[in-house]
DNA sequence: AAATTTGTCTATTTACATTTC
DNA sequence: GGAAATGTAAATAGACAAATT
């Protein structure tokens, strides 16, 4: 056992144990989160190694190890065996993005929606459809995964989305967030740790943390994940699975190159990994073939319709090859049973039908107006994004953080998201913030939100 | 360390370990698994205590604990100090009841649902909203937890079940699975025990052994849990939480005592953990206040409206104290991030509205008509249940097991559900199948499927 | 390229609590 | 009612592997 000499010894953290506390691991645990969550410790410190700390407490180093993963494991720190262990970027910042109503008069820039231009040709489909003689049949229980033509008309849903699928990998679910929580919770367990970009859609934060699942963030190269560190790190981190939105990326409205797809899909079959690969916006960008269609026995495909189409729908379809069919099915089904006979039917209409062009193009005409509006306030800012993506990535000047410009920015009444929301364990977050461009109700409340934005931006250069 | 003289020991269980296994426990836990799943070990069998068993391999005590852990977090085994470790019953029988299409043309008394008279009634309804001037709105992104007029309808349909709520302690769910899942994400974490009835509706169970909570057989008196043996156990089993159907228990159709319910309530009080209750078939049957009446702080009340009103609805309304709303919203956010607000406008209007008494009416009249056929039939036999549950639990004569007469039914034609399928942990399964009355498509059908169990039975005597 | 740093994991030791007899 | 049986869980020791220097 050590003598206590480590006065002088540069700690960044000196938690100091009862002396008859009963539980030792559990207490340690303890006083490290509320440290983090009280700010004695920020985002990015490294704690001392586990061997020093059980050295400076008197304790076995084990003990530490167990306090650590308890803290691991509500993403509070991430470690690697030889650097050390560090207090994760988004272990403070892991709000989810609920909001109930419209509290203030905020323009909404924060969410990302689509406009709801189509919404009203919709609404004509479902009144067309619930006249129909035999309507109230989906006021019953419909088999959990969907009828077998609501399943055709999602392969043809999925075949525009450049994926070519069958009827019998098909899943239903309600909305891209449902089939996601259904997808880790199904094929991945406690404890297991899926790659992810080092900024990533919140939705899968915050369901893996629920689940006991960690995210560990690929670095990248060209702003997307590559295909050589992507290896490297299925074999060091032990990683189960890829989570990865080639189309738009978000937050940062990358879309993903050909090549590094290939090479993704060459990985996940080298490892015998999953790949869940998140459609949501492939439909609206140009297509590019989908990870999914490169390796398709290790792909889970999510298209979503709530973005591409309307977010009232909650609806998505999922692909996903044979051997892992089942465990999804009984994930949806503890999840919800089924979805909505009504809503899978309306989605399968839309899906099957002319409308869904119509749709399409009508959203695109909006999406890239407001775009053009976009660019013409803050393109001279590094304001990433394309002329058919709903939302862009805006790289802030200087040293200012995402959090502070958020603020700065609800101050002003326009409500973004900073890159710290969506910032993965011990990645360091972007100097941004995620706007939506198509949330605002209209044009002009859009143009309203970027005049205070372009204002602040000025101020702070 | 001992010497191998166990051959003459009465060991229940004799597994060979590899001798250069790297990883014991895990070993172990397969093993234990594989001959769980192949029958070499029968549910119910008492395994050799771990110290027996540890000498018998020449491993520490603790390897085994840990071996066994594995496989109780799987739900395939139940152990209690003292009395030692058993192979649970409901270890093989734990598949879902999920159907994908009606496959043969085989009389449905499985599945519990309502009959489909009133769907016409509700489709009109929905006719009718639809078409109203800004109905397009209901498209849109909705604010997770539903607006206040649908809270308002929820704080009227939860009246009356005999709960006294608040629209800040409500919330909106894809049906009682999706709240029932919720609850248990949101509430509970990995390795957490919650009491339960020795048989008990499967959706928790799936759900419980997705997230890796454990179900604890509460054992009963008079066919219902005892305040005083709850008592205990809550202590003994380091409870979180109970769940409860005090109104037409799924499977055993069984309402409990005012008395008891007192009693639960008083328990969760005391001991300050969480009730569950499930209040699917509250309006069904007579208006005895629930537990949450008396226990309103500890109490999380699921509402569901899919069996009470229409499945096609797949809404539930939730009740919680405000401690436990966030934790349960950020829950049902993650699973499916928000209700479709087509379905929560629609709920909300019948459930404001005379047609919910309409509804309930109709319900009420045939179900009571089913019911008294089914008695015409195999009243002879235990038929427990009441005149207006949608469900019997039909006990069967001799030594008959559940399993037995399920198959039997199902080659005869008729789906019924054996009690294995719904017990648990170590409890003893009864021999008794659910049979759901109304179900089937008609009364014919239901006639049917009646006179074909009871030549089963009659050939069973 | 080898030595060192550092985190991870498993088996073990030990204390403890509950149940049974 | 006390001893024995039995399961639970924390703390520790030590082997191992990846990353750093």
């Amino acid at each position: 056992m050590p003598v206590n000499s480590f006065e002088n010894y540069p700690m960044s953290w000196k938690p100091v144990l009862g002396k008859n506390s009963r539980h030792l691991y559990k207490e340690l645990a303890k006083q490290l989160e509320e440290d983090i969550i009280n700010g004695v410790l920020l985002p990015g410190t490294k704690l001392p190694p586990q061997r020093e700390l059980a050295d400076f407490l008197d304790i076995n180093a084990s003990t530490v190890t167990k306090a650590f993963k308890v803290c691991t494991l509500k993403g509070l720190l991430s470690s690697s065996v030889g650097r050390g262990t560090y207090i994760s970027y988004d272990a403070v910042s892991n709000t989810y993005l609920l909001k109930e109503g419209n509290d203030d008069k905020l323009i909404e820039m924060g969410a990302t929606l689509p406009d709801s231009t189509v919404n009203k040709d919709i609404l004509e489909l479902l009144q067309k459809m619930i006249t129909e003689p035999d309507a109230s049949r989906w006021l019953s229980y419909n088999s959990p995964g969907g009828s077998d033509w609501q399943k055709e008309a999602a392969k043809r849903y999925l075949h525009r989305c450049g994926l070519e699928s069958d009827v019998s990998r098909i899943l239903l679910t309600n909305g891209g967030q449902n089939a996601l929580t259904a997808i880790l919770a199904g094929l991945f367990k406690y404890g297991d740790r899926i790659g992810v970009d080092t900024h990533v859609y919140p939705g899968i934060k915050t369901a893996a943390s629920m689940l006991g699942i960690n995210l560990i963030p690929i670095h990248q190269k060209n702003r997307e994940m590559d295909g050589g560190i992507l290896l490297q790190a299925i074999q060091k981190d032990k990683l189960k699975g890829i989570y990865a939105i080639p189309a738009y990326q978000n937050p940062t409205a990358h879309t993903m190159s050909l090549e590094t797809r290939k090479a993704i899909a060459d990985a996940v079959k080298k490892k015998e990994i999953i790949i869940i690969e998140d459609g949501t916006y492939q439909l609206l960008g140009k297509p590019i073939p989908p990870i999914g269609f490169f390796a398709p026995e290790n792909t889970i495909y999510i298209a979503g319709l709530s973005k591409a189409v309307a977010p009232g729908l909650r609806m998505a379809y999922v692909a996903c090859p044979e051997v892992y069919k089942n465990r999804i099915a009984a994930a949806v089904y503890n999840l919800n049973v089924s979805v909505s006979p009504i809503m899978a039917e309306l989605a399968a209409r839309i899906s099957a039908s002319d409308l869904l062009d119509s749709i399409m193009n009508k959203h695109k005409k909006e999406t890239i107006a407001r775009n053009e509006l976009t660019v013409r306030y803050l393109g001279k800012w590094g304001c990433m994004g394309d002329e058919t993506c709903i939302f862009r990535w805006l790289r802030l000047p200087g040293h200012i953080s995402g959090t502070f410009f958020e603020e700065r920015a609800k101050s002003a009444g326009v409500q973004v998201y900073a890159a710290e929301r969506f910032v993965v364990g011990n990645a360091v977050p972007d100097h941004a913030v995620r706007i939506s461009v198509c949330a605002p109700e209209s044009r002009e409340e859009l143009e309203k939100g970027l005049i205070i934005l372009k204002k602040l931006l000025k101020e702070m250069e």
